[in-house]
DNA sequence: CCGACGCTTCGGCCTGCGCCGAAACGTGGT
DNA sequence: ACCACGTTTCGGCGCAGGCCGAAGCGTCGG
């Protein structure tokens, strides 16, 4: 059975759960020591030890060592995008602990997804960009059937002038050195609707933290400081009234 | 840990060999009875009666019964999609046995998707409608990061007035009596490129086995028939060289 | 050069679960 | 009514693999 492609071991790679926490630990795009990740997934260094090896074999993650130290990443975007797929069919599980909970809205709340905001935050920002006159959605039906967005949702939003002139006086680059798009967006696994990704995404995020508006917590959780609460919907249009803490 | 969403039990739940190779079964789309799919896995019917409950425990597959057989189907498209990324990231395998060589041949060859064509077939099928000049490509770039095509590859296949004669002539219907939207698109996961899906693609797979030019074999695998292996490069400029057998 | 530290390897324990065959149950055909 | 058949349940076997602590190895800092 199954010539074809091998999807059982790489299943089966992901259902342990101290291997699923790392996998989805290191979506950030981040590389993370062994030690790091061990604590993450609340085991031993010596099993989680084991665990990095299998992933290692498997090729779904990647080695990197430095000095004493061994960073683990992702092997390839694909194996998060299978993540976020599995992630999309996965129940939302009876919430266990209130630990647990407050880290499970935090993350929805807002989180960094590679190098780029997610989670309420990002789609919600991404939403301001465009009321806000900064972007503009060119709606065309793409002809392609979009698992998230429905049949031909696919979006495509283009930077208007008064955008660059706000972003401009942000200070936030906007012509990418390198042949990285400008704009691009994914979808958002929490929220099932798109956030901002590409060159603009990663800027805005670099910029935000840069300004103190956000931080980065423990894990891919990103925390909204008293300085963004209010810069935020002054100077984008993003309401954080939802945003409790 | 993982208090999120739980990828690990999903996951686990497919990675399990005889429940990877049901679930992949059943990705066809179609509705199987437990035996079937007991020799498919190649099990005990009373071992995979203990994975099918499972499966349905966990919400990836439901039940139907009808007399004395109780059918199984995915419980959602969502579950394809997610086998998909799966399969996207799984190594290909060494190749253990001809038979099993010979299968994943024919599957990559021609298959169903559903209720349309995948496989070498449908993408080939999907190119020649468009240089034969029966679709036409709107190649514009819809912004969004494509893991398979890359970055902003969407396509959007438009129906030729020349295609709608030449395909009215083959009395393969084109006016969809539900809302489903006449031509979408999937990505192939063995091709890494797009196949066509929608109401067409199910009206040619349809069309394509009542003309006897394709027939469905054990699996997924769609077979060439000779009728269809004189027709296909005829009517529709499909070259079948490589099809052998 | 020595100790602290990060990480991996090894040995041993133990649970989970995949496997089967036998038996039970329900449906359909005759 | 009976039997055949599709399916599930149960009991028991055996192995894969998750877990830990101890020990080993390499790297950095003083």
């Amino acid at each position: 059975m199954q010539g074809d492609v091998d999807v059982a071991t790489v299943a089966a790679l992901m259902g342990e759960p101290a291997r699923a926490t790392v996998l989805l630990a290191l979506t950030s795009g981040r590389a993370m020591a062994a030690t790091t990740l061990a604590t993450e997934a609340g085991v031993a260094p010596s099993t989680l030890s084991g665990h990095l090896g299998r992933l290692v074999d498997g090729g779904l993650i990647t080695v990197e060592t430095s000095g004493r130290h061994r960073y683990y990443r992702l092997a390839s975007p694909e194996i998060a995008e299978a993540l976020e797929a599995l992630a999309r069919v996965a129940p939302t599980r009876p919430v266990r602990s209130l630990r647990q909970a407050t880290h499970a809205e935090a993350i929805r709340r807002a989180r960094s997804c590679y190098d780029h905001l997610a989670g309420r935050l990002g789609v919600e920002l991404c939403d301001a960009l465009v009321s806000g006159g900064l972007l503009q959605v060119d709606g065309s039906d793409n002809g392609r059937d979009d698992p998230v967005l429905g049949a031909g949702r696919a979006k495509r939003f283009v930077l208007t002038s008064s955008g660059r002139e706000t972003l401009t006086r942000l200070d936030v680059p906007l012509d990418p050195p390198t042949r990285r798009p400008l704009i691009r967006y994914c979808v958002d696994w929490s929220e099932q609707r798109p956030h901002l990704s590409g060159w603009l995404g990663a800027a805005l995020l670099a910029r935000f933290l840069d300004l103190g508006w956000v931080s980065r917590a423990e894990r891919r959780v990103v925390r909204v400081n008293p300085a963004g609460r209010s810069a935020l919907p002054d100077q984008l249009g993003v309401d954080l009234g939802w945003l409790p803490d």
